[in-house]
DNA sequence: ATATATTTTTAGATAAGTCTAAATTATCTA
DNA sequence: TAGATAATTTAGACTTATCTAAAAATATAT
């Protein structure tokens, strides 16, 4: 039985490996929780005693099988409370993430069995990440990032990897959403940022940075 | 703003003061919560401090206006939550008090109004409690319990007063669900117990605890 | 009305989670 | 590869919420 506290240094942690490919550093870990390296030592600590992390000191920490099976179990509660308050009431995709963080900690498998069941099974979140089942299973869509498209082509927004409010909003603001066509109309060499057809409408120039979170089918 | 331990003590001091009309005593709120009296003793003073109630050594504590609109708030959320469990997610009765206790601590003034809305703006909650608005406004249905009714009269059932999965569970068996209509036949004046009719087709022996905690429209 | 019983409060301890400051280890760079 | 820099851990302190045991206040009963 994990704590709210842990729980939510474990799936942070899970993310982060998943990022980077392998082992997570205490400052990465401290960065992403907004907290102090200190605070994260100790608590990493207590993680590796119940075995859901493996920590050699001074080299970071890796997360064990039984861990990531935990850390799924808060990912699919998040995202399938996520979708809950989109889809069934009516919330905005830039609104959802803060209440998702605190709905992911209720500790009622039921409930969980049922919302998946209320809302049909969804496979992917309001932000297009996938949803793991009961068995921590799940599967991405083949899909690619936005600036590494070559000009001339195009695809549908299969996701975005930044969950934050201001930048959705401005996702909303330039008409860029789930499901959305998008051609690579131009890049601009110099500093990444490129030029984008949205449903072959209407045209905008985004930064590198806003490419790199817009990932589309492959 | 108040923690989870302190909403969680102040809407069981809430609960008692309207059981008994007035002071509540430390023993009495630490029974309840099923805690030590000292440990009451310092969560009264941190909530006499909040202004939430108000407290004088050894005589017990009263719930401020403060504490009664806060109290509400807390009651309110848990309540909606319960009629979302049962009226979405298929709970039963009985199945929803536990997951409630977490659900109500859940911060987010638009997730209320907005589950609210989705609910159809419920007044009483699957146990016949009524759901205080947001400005923790409610009215109770006239009602009475079934051991003071004498005998050949008859209503509806509005309201069940224990919300303990034991109870539940017993009156699903013999029958007993909102909205059913209840004749009571006989009653037994040595221990209080009756004999009711349900439907109008079948008719159960329960004692007069039961009676007490079932209540019946006035 | 006084002794006894009950209730409540105080004092001091514990556990979880956090922090700052200092010490230690690892990594980078010249 | 040695010294400087960066990352990490340790030590000690704080807060919240809890507990036990003892002290103090109130209530009860003869």
């Amino acid at each position: 039985m994990l704590s709210y506290a842990e729980e939510n240094y474990l799936k942070t942690i899970y993310h982060l490996s998943e990022e980077s490919e392998g082992k997570v550093s205490t400052n990465s870990i401290a960065d992403r929780l907004d907290t102090k390296a200190a605070s994260v030592t100790d608590m990493i600590k207590k993680l590796s005693a119940k075995g859901v992390l493996s920590y050699r000191k001074y080299h970071g920490v890796t997360v064990s099988e039984k861990g990531r099976i935990a850390a799924l179990k808060v990912i699919r509660k998040h995202r399938l409370w996520e979708t809950f308050l989109v889809d069934k009431l009516k919330f905005n995709w830039d609104e959802v993430h803060e209440v998702a963080e605190e709905l992911e900690h209720i500790n009622s498998s039921l409930l969980i069995k049922r919302l998946d069941e209320f809302l049909a099974y969804p496979k992917f979140d309001p932000h297009g990440d996938p949803i793991p089942d009961e068995n921590g299973e799940f599967k991405e869509k083949p899909q690619v990032a936005l600036n590494l498209v070559k000009i001339g082509s195009s695809g549908i927004i299969v996701s975005v990897k930044d969950s934050n409010n201001v930048f959705l909003q401005y996702l909303d603001k330039i008409g860029v959403y789930l499901g959305a066509k998008i051609k690579v109309m131009d890049q601009v060499e110099f500093d990444g940022s490129m030029e984008i057809m949205i449903d072959g409408k209407r045209t905008v120039f985004i930064s590198k940075e806003v490419s790199e979170n817009i990932w589309i089918t492959d």
